[in-house]
RNA sequence: GGAGAGGUGGCAGAGCGGUUGAAUGCACUCGCUUGGAAAGCGAGCAGAGGUGAUAAGCCUCUCGGGAGUUCGAAUCUCCCCCUCUCCGCCA
C-alpha cells in the first residue's frame, strides 16, 4: 500500500511510477479527488462528535444529570442525528475501509518504482547486470531433466498424475534425497549468514495473505481451503514477511533476517500449456525463502546483500548463471526494484528464472504494519521488507540434472554438494 | 467438538456507566543528585487519523474485532475471534 501521505503531496512520482510500470496513471486523479472528499467528511464529522462530547460532559459534572439532559434534549438529538449521517458518509468515503471505492483503488496501486529499475515494458528490457560461470561444454545431446530422470528412475511424472493431477512430480529415492540435501544445504548457508531459521506456517489468513500484498494481484492463483477460508501460502515471503506484523521493532533489533523452507502452492492458472513438462512449473513445490526487515536507507544495500547471498549458493554448486535486474514493466506489484537469479539451462539453451530478491520497501510493511522505532522519544514508522529465493529447491535440482549430466545419462553431484547428498553421482540403479 | 475462565498501554495489573486514553508497579527517556554509578528525587513516556510547517498546539477515534443500548461505554447487551484450564479426539 502505498503511502496516501506521499500521494497527496508528490503525485506526478506517483504518475510517473504508474506509467513506467506501463499502466494508466490517471488513477492517481481520482484518489486525489475522493481523498479530499474523505478529509472534508471526516472534519465535519469531528466537529460535530466534538460539539456533542462537551455537552455529554456537561451533563456528567451536573448535579441533577436528568434536569441537565431534558434541558438539552433537542440540540442533543439534533447532533446525534447529524452524526450518525456524517458517519455514513465517512464510513463509504473512509480509505482503511474495505469496500470504499477509496480503498479500492489504493489497494490495486502498485509500489513505486525506484529511479534504478530499467525503462522497459517486458522481459525482453531486463538488463544482465552479471554473470557468473562458464557453460557446460559436452561431447553429447544434452537432455532435459525429464528425461534424465525418468531415465534414471528418480522422476515419476505419470503415478504423480494418477495422485494429483497436471503439474504435480514425485521424486524418488536418490532424487529425493538429493531434493532434501539441497534444502538443507540452503537452510545451513541462510544460517550461516545470518538468517533466523523459522518454522511457520503454511496455512494463513485471509488477513495475513492481504497483508503481503498477495491478494490483489495473486487471488486467483491461490489455494484455498473454503470451510476455514485460509489460503495455502504460494511462498514463505508470506508467513515470513507477516511473522512481525502489528508490532512495533526496537531499531537495535533490525535488520531481523529470517529463512524457511516451506512447500509453496500456486495454481498456475494464467500459465496454462506453458512448460508443462518436467519440473520448472509446478503445483507445489519446495523453496527456502530469504526475508528482511531493515531501516530504510539501508534497505538498498540489503538488497544487494540478499542478491549475493542468493547468487553465493548457485557460486557453490558450481551452476552458471547471471543476475538480472528486473526492467520497470516486469517488477512485481510489491517490490520497487527486483532482481532475478537466472540459471543455465542446456536442454532449452536459455537462463531460467531461479530466484528473485525484491525490495519492497515500506509497501508490505504499510499493510502488515512491521514498525519500528528509531529511538525512545521518535513516532513508529514502517520498516522496509525485502525476500529473495535461496533458492527453489525443484529448479535447483533440475539444473544440476542438467548441467551435471554425462554422456551416459548419470549425474555428478556438486562436491558441496556432497557431504549433504551422501553421494557423488548418481547413476541408474 | 464439550465445559469453564479470561482478553486493558512495551510488560505486569487496577478500573466494571460520567471531565478515565486509562490508577499503580516494572521497563524506557530526560533532568537533579554523584568523582562515576546505583539508590533517591522531579518530569516525560500508547497508537491511528484530521488540522498545522513531516513543529507546537488543537480536534476525533481506539481498552481483542464487529453490532447495539445510552446524552455519555473499557465498564451493560448480542455476535465473532483468540488465549488458558479441564474433558473428548488425535499425528
Amino acid at each position: 500500500m502505498l503511502d496516501i501521505v506521499v500521494i497527496r503531496r508528490d503525485p506526478d512520482r506517483v504518475r510517473r511510477s504508474l506509467q513506467r510500470r506501463g499502466l494508466d496513471s490517471s488513477v492517481v486523479d481520482d484518489v486525489l479527488r475522493l481523498d479530499a472528499e474523505y478529509r472534508s467528511a471526516l472534519a465535519d464529522l469531528e466537529r460535530t462528535q466534538s460539539e456533542r462530547r462537551s455537552l455529554s460532559e456537561e451533563i456528567g459534572r451536573s448535579s441533577d444529570k436528568a434536569a441537565a439532559t431534558a434541558e438539552r434534549r433537542p440540540q442533543l438529538d439534533a447532533l446525534s442525528a447529524l452524526i450518525e449521517e456524517r458517519q455514513e458518509r465517512v464510513r463509504e468515503l473512509a480509505p482503511e475501509l474495505e469496500g470504499s471505492p477509496l480503498r479500492a483503488l489504493l489497494e490495486h496501486l502498485p509500489n513505486l518504482l525506484d529511479g534504478s529499475v530499467p525503462d522497459g515494458t517486458d522481459e525482453r528490457a531486463n538488463v544482465t547486470v552479471r554473470a557468473w560461470g562458464e557453460r557446460p561444454q559436452f561431447d553429447f545431446t544434452p537432455k532435459p531433466h525429464w528425461e534424465l530422470g525418468e531415465a534414471l528412475g528418480i522422476l515419476d511424472f505419470e503415478r504423480a498424475v494418477r495422485l494429483s493431477g497436471s503439474r504435480f512430480s514425485i521424486l524418488k529415492g536418490k532424487g529425493a534425497r538429493l531434493a532434501r540435501a539441497l534444502a538443507q544445504f540452503f537452510l545451513d548457508r541462510a544460517s550461516a549468514r545470518g538468517y533466523v531459521e523459522i518454522a511457520p506456517p503454511y496455512l494463513v489468513t485471509r488477513t495475513t495473505m492481504w497483508s503481503t500484498g498477495q491478494l490483489s494481484k495473486f487471488a486467483d492463483a491461490m489455494f484455498r481451503d473454503e470451510d476455514t477460508g485460509l489460503y495455502m501460502i504460494p511462498t514463505a515471503e508470506v508467513p515470513l514477511t507477516a511473522l512481525r506484523g502489528n508490532e512495533i521493532i526496537d531499531a537495535a533489533e533490525l535488520p531481523c533476517k529470517y529463512t524457511a523452507l516451506t512447500p509453496c502452492f500456486r495454481k498456475e492458472a494464467g500459465a496454462a500449456g506453458k512448460e508443462t513438462r518436467g519440473i520448472v512449473r509446478q503445483h507445489q513445490f519446495d523453496k527456502v525463502e530469504l526475508v528482511w526487515l531493515t531501516q530504510p536507507e539501508r534497505s538498498f544495500e540489503a538488497l544487494e546483500t540478499l542478491v549475493d547471498d542468493a547468487g553465493s549458493l548457485l557460486r557453490e554448486l558450481e551452476l552458471p548463471h547471471r543476475v538480472v535486474a528486473l526492467c520497470a514493466g516486469d517488477v512485481g506489484f510489491n517490490a520497487a526494484k527486483t532482481y532475478d537469479l537466472e540459471v543455465w539451462v542446456p536442454s532449452t539453451n536459455t537462463y531460467r528464472e531461479i530466484s528473485s530478491c525484491s525490495n519492497c520497501t515500506d509497501f508490505q510493511a504499510r499493510r502488515a504494519a512491521i514498525r519500528f522505532r528509531r529511538n525512545a522519544k521518535s513516532k513508529p514508522e514502517p520498516l522496509h521488507t525485502l525476500n529473495g529465493s535461496g533458492l527453489a529447491v525443484g529448479r535447483t535440482l533440475l539444473s544440476i540434472m542438467e548441467n551435471f549430466q554425462r554422456a551416459d545419462g548419470s549425474i555428478a553431484v556438486p562436491p558441496a554438494l556432497q557431504p549433504y547428498a551422501g553421494f557423488s553421482i548418481l547413476s541408474s540403479p
